[in-house]
DNA sequence: AATGGGACCTGCGCGC
DNA sequence: TGCGCGCAGGTCCCAT
């Protein structure tokens, strides 16, 4: 579910939320979701502890706590967080001191909790590529450069890109008239500025937006965000392109559905 | 290095 | 109405 501009909308709502806030219990309703460390440590540490920051790498919540400890939340493909109010379906839920409680919740209870001391020895965290905002057109063609794979499996690379998945990547694609299948290596130069522009914009518009709800997805406050609406490419198969009307093709990359219009992207 | 398949999970919509 | 199937925003692991 959330790419990166989904897992910011919540970064920022839990910045002004939950910064400074005592956690006085932890619940864990599906102990599969908690990684490491052993369920009785990851509570330990948490329990008593302060929220001092609210930070993010790639699709990563990173939630500092005063001792020294980090909760790292992976929400994968439908995780997503509530608060203030109690949820009976939270799996994972974090009460504070003044009677509020931050609720994880994963229909397919596929994402993942950590709490490390060392964040940046988790290796997830360690092998992921540089934030979209930070990477300079020129950079991104170097991180590109050679790789005859397809370009739409490289921007979901989070190795050599962090935080674009299948919604953005194809969308990106879309902005920058190339077709998915391409590999990397066939773009010249002016085709990879254009992608990395287009990237940029389209994470910026989407976090401006608060987030595209397809599904499940919701902010902290169980609001739907709005960049579902502003959506090119993604699941619009057999529509008319928005430039030329031509039909929307879907097919599939590496097991996951691709939409794009053939005759805007070449 | 790159690709393909399966695994991890649950729930929805579709066609029959 | 009910069932089986395919599919879903992510990542890892294994085989080739």
């Amino acid at each position: 579910m959330p790419e990166l501009p989904e897992v910011e909308t919540i970064r920022r709502s839990l910045s002004r939320n939950i910064i400074n806030k005592k956690i006085i219990s932890v619940t864990v309703r599906d102990r599969r979701l908690i990684k490491e460390p052993s369920l009785a440590e990851f509570k330990k540490h948490i329990k008593g502890s302060r929220v001092s920051e609210v930070s993010r790498r790639g699709k990563v919540l990173l939630i500092g706590l005063d001792n020294k400890k980090y909760l790292i939340i992976h929400l994968r493909i439908a995780g997503w967080l509530i608060y203030p109010q109690l949820q009976k379906k939270a799996r994972v839920v974090f009460k504070f001191s003044d009677n509020t409680f931050l609720n994880y919740m994963d229909q397919r209870a596929l994402g993942e909790l950590r709490l490390l001391e060392d964040y940046k020895q988790f290796s997830f965290l360690k092998r992921l590529g540089p934030e979209p905002f930070e990477l300079t057109a020129a950079e991104f063609s170097q991180r590109l450069k050679m790789r005859k794979t397809n370009i739409k499996n490289l921007l979901m690379n989070q190795e050599i890109i962090a935080g674009i998945g299948n919604i953005y990547a194809q969308e990106a694609l879309f902005l920058s008239g190339i077709n998915p299948q391409r590999s990397a290596l066939s773009l010249n130069s002016g085709e990879v500025r254009k992608l990395h522009k287009s990237i940029v914009a389209i994470l910026k518009k989407a976090i401006r937006n608060k987030g595209s709800s397809i599904d499940l997805y919701r902010d902290t406050q169980g609001n739907k965000g709005g960049m579902q609406e502003c959506l090119m490419v993604y699941d619009k198969k057999g529509q008319p392109c928005y430039h030329c009307k031509t039909k929307i093709v879907k097919i599939n990359i590496a097991g996951r559905g691709t939409c794009f219009c053939p005759q805007c992207q070449s």
